[in-house]
DNA sequence: ACATTTCTGTCTTAATGATGACAGTACAGA
DNA sequence: TCTGTACTGTCATCATTAAGACAGAAATGT
């Protein structure tokens, strides 16, 4: 199924330093800076040259792009063990993104040239960094799909499939997420507004294929979730 | 002003093969392949195993894809002297897009395997080739932006003003196309239906801000259309 | 040169979803 | 424990734009 081979190639490429040799580590090791972010704050923001990548030890990231007139949306979210700010390695511009610790956040900052000799010497990495990028680009062309194809309510749902495959636990038939986000993020990640999200949402829960309050989330009905989004 | 500094970055990594040694580029002729492909259609499409990458010689090529019931988008246009198909060096999957020749066109393919070796004896390449993934990312992620905070006649005059950069002649103060795409393809473009593609090039026309009829595309006031996308 | 198909222009109708308003609920800080 | 703030839930209203229908213009093939 295309789903699933697509998520297992993403866990295949989800943390790019797994097996390098010891040496390597360490090498790794002193060309990176450790950097304790607090909630809410900023790890960079638009304008910046983009001189570093991260990748993300501890906590949550959103990427986000402010409008003109001040709405905001969010690009994508990072977990513990990705990697994010990527363009640094793809070209010498000045960032477009927000990143923003959502959680206190603990990340390693590579400095892009320091980056790029670590992946001569270590040419496997390149490889994985290829991949890593195509991915992104996957991402990307699938979220104009998304954008351009689907309504409201499919957009939310997809999101809900994603989220259950990328922060869900399995318990019996049902995927449990303790929810990170409001309803004003998930809007935000789906192009709607805040009362959309929440009547779809609520619908769904009306018809028991999901059931959430402010604590938990589960979705007891996947399979009719998928069915929702053709 | 950042939309020049972009389109500066853009043309120089226009043909990424420029200025390589006369050598080289004998060794490219031999591991590419000319094919002729005939109006509407396919160089590649959906579930193809992804092995080549495609240099435009001559002709216009559209990258598109379908929604499961049906309905086609304009993920990009590619024109002469620009690369497509180059997922195929990212990843090893399979093809999403349809990539369909607009016209008689002329492409060089080259085999994937054979065009990363390629690179390793030209590592000057890997650089362009890197920026030239960039900025896909980079068209990708506007896109998405735009999608998001613009409505359809800013999409619509998006368009233009892109039209206009790539493929407009200034004559005087005005800057002519030859339109070669129709309302279907801008709508599809622009994701929007061509009704409203339609009425907001008639609005533009009526207003004088541009002119346009079956055998020409005038910008006549490009100010007066970036004005109105903010 | 004619016939068929494709494209453009315009209108009407209807659906989707944005927005603003406001009440209720949870939560964090003092 | 109280209080202000942030988030959720719900509703009514309104704007945008999609979709269908159809006439006329242009292009294409025979």
């Amino acid at each position: 199924m295309a789903a699933e081979g697509t998520k297992f190639w993403y866990l295949e490429n989800f943390n790019i330093f797994k097996s390098l040799e010891q040496e390597s580590m360490e090498e790794l090791q002193r060309i990176t800076t450790m950097q304790n972010i607090s909630k809410n704050q900023p790890i960079y923001f638009p304008q910046e040259p983009s001189k570093s990548i991260y990748f993300l030890k501890q906590g949550r990231v959103k990427l986000t792009r402010m409008s003109p007139d001040g709405k905001e949306m969010i690009l994508g979210l990072v977990n513990k063990g990705e990697v994010f700010g990527e363009m640094a390695y793809l070209d010498e511009g000045e960032r477009k993104d927000f990143a923003t610790a959502m959680d206190e956040v603990l990340v390693c900052a590579i400095n892009k040239d320091d980056f790029k000799q670590f992946v001569e010497h270590n040419p496997e990495l390149n490889l994985r960094l290829t991949k890593l990028i195509g991915l992104k680009m996957r991402k990307y062309s699938e979220r104009i799909e998304e954008l351009v194809f689907k309504d409201a309510e499919q957009r939310v749902i997809s999101f809900l499939l994603r989220l259950a495959d990328e922060n869900g636990k399995l318990i019996g038939e049902e995927i449990f997420v303790k929810p990170f986000l409001k309803h004003q993020d998930i809007a935000e990640l789906t192009a709607c507004s805040r009362q959309t999200v929440n009547s779809v949402l609520t619908d769904l829960r009306e018809k028991s294929i999901i059931n959430f309050d402010r604590k938990k989330l589960i979705i007891q009905n996947k399979n009719e979730l998928k069915k929702r989004v053709g």
